[in-house]
DNA sequence: CTAGATTTAGAACAAATGTACTAACTGAAA
DNA sequence: TTTCAGTTAGTACATTTGTTCTAAATCTAG
C-alpha cells in the first residue's frame, strides 16, 4: 500500500468518526504515522482528501452500477443492487453525514452530485413505469406523484446515515439491515398485492 | 433589544448561512457591530451560542405545541400544525444542517434531542391509531409496519432541509411549500379513499 | 554501483483563534 | 452626587494550524 493509499485509509476511518471540519493534518499524520510534513506533501490540504475520498466512493459506485448493468432486470435484482449502493454510502459515510458542508466548500463535487442524483431520479422513474406496467406498482395517485416520490427517496436515502449516527442504539452490524429494511417498507403501500407478495419473497 | 439577544440573532443567520464549525468569535463580533471581547463576555465559546439557539427552537417549539393543545384534533388541523413546526425547523435550520455535528459536540443536546423525538414518535402512534379507527388511513401492512413508517417520517421531518440546501433551486418562498407538500405525500399511499379525500379538502 | 528523482521527517514561520485581562464607560440605586 | 455592579472595547498572549523549506533517506533506472 502506497503512502498515499494509507493516508486516504485512515482519513476515511477519522472523518467517519469525527468528521472533517474539526480534522487536523497533524491529526491524520499521527494516525497514519508519517510526518505532516509528509502528509502534505502527498495531500496539500484536507480538503484535496476530501475530494479525493469523495471521487473513490463515485469510482466505487460506477464500478458497482456497471457490474448491475449485465444482471437481469427483475425486482428482486433491483433490491439486491440497492442494498450494495447502501453498503457504498455507508463506507464513506463521513461524505454523507458532513454532505451540506461538503457541498458548499466544494462546488466541483456539489455540481457532480447534482448531475449523479439527476440520473438517478431518471432511472428510478423509469422503473417506477415498468413496475406499473407489470402490474406490481398502483398508478400514480396524482400527476407528478411518481416525481414527489423520488425526491422522498431521495432524501431517505442520503439521510438514513444521519439518523443512524444519532438514533440507532442497536448492535453495529444490524445497522444497515436494519436501515435497509426501513427504507424500503417506504414503497410498499404504493405496491399492488401482486407486488407485495413478489417484494415478500425476495426477502 | 439587549446586546445578547443581538448576538443570538446575528448568530442565528451566519449559521444559517455558513454553518456553527467555520465561524469565530471575531466573525460573530464584528458581523454583530461589538467588539469580540464583548461577545465572549456574554458567551464565552461558539458552542454557548449553538446551544442558547437549540433551546430557544425548543421554547417556540414547545409554546406551539401548547398552543396546538387546544385545537381540535381533527386531521386537517393536525397538517396545519405540521406546517408550523416545518416553518420553525427552516428558522434554526442550521442545527438540522450540522445536525450530527451538533449531536456530536453536545451530548446534552443529543439527550435531550432523542428524549424530544421519542415523545413525537409516540404522538405519531397514536395519530395512526385513530385514522385507522377512523377508516382515514389502512391498517399496517405487516406488525410493526407503523413503527417503520415512523422512523421514515422522523428521516424526512429531520433532513429535508438538508435536501432543500443543496438541491432546491426555485425561489426561497416556495421552499417551505414544496417540502411540506412532498414530505406529506409519503403518508398518502396508506389513506384510504375516504382519508384521501378528506386530505385534498384540507389542502 | 551510481546519479538523479522521489519521498520523508522535522524545523520554521505567519496567520488565526480562543481566552484572559485591563481600563474605560454606563446606568441605576442610595 | 456618589458609588458600584454590569457592560464594553481593546490589548496581550499562548496555542493551534496551514504552509513552506531544508536536508536526509530511499528508491529506481541505467
Amino acid at each position: 500500500m502506497t503512502t498515499k493509499e494509507k493516508i486516504a485509509k485512515t482519513a476515511l476511518a477519522v472523518f467517519n468518526r469525527r468528521g472533517t471540519e474539526l480534522v487536523t493534518v497533524r491529526e491524520l499524520a499521527l494516525e497514519t504515522g508519517i510526518s505532516h510534513g509528509n502528509l502534505c506533501y502527498h495531500f496539500p490540504t484536507t480538503d484535496d482528501i476530501v475530494r479525493h475520498l469523495y471521487y473513490a466512493l463515485v469510482a466505487e459506485l460506477d464500478a458497482e452500477i456497471l457490474s448491475m448493468r449485465g444482471q437481469t432486470q427483475d425486482p428482486s435484482q433491483i433490491f439486491k443492487g440497492a442494498r450494495v449502493l447502501f453498503d457504498l454510502l455507508h463506507k464513506y459515510r463521513f461524505i454523507m453525514i458532513n454532505f451540506v458542508d461538503v457541498m458548499r466548500r466544494m462546488p466541483d463535487i456539489n455540481k457532480h452530485f447534482r448531475k449523479l442524483q439527476e440520473k438517478r431520479r431518471e432511472e428510478f422513474k423509469q422503473l417506477f413505469g415498468m413496475l406499473v406496467q407489470a402490474e406490481l406498482m398502483r398508478p400514480e395517485l396524482y400527476p407528478g406523484f411518481f416525481d414527489d416520490l423520488n425526491v422522498n427517496m431521495s432524501i431517505l436515502g442520503d439521510f438514513w446515515i444521519s439518523h443512524a449516527e444519532i438514533h440507532f442504539t442497536g448492535k453495529e452490524k444490524d445497522k444497515l439491515d436494519f436501515y435497509y429494511r426501513i427504507t424500503s417498507s417506504f414503497l410498499l403501500p404504493m405496491l399492488t398485492e401482486k407486488g407485495l407478495s413478489v417484494f415478500l419473497k425476495s426477502q
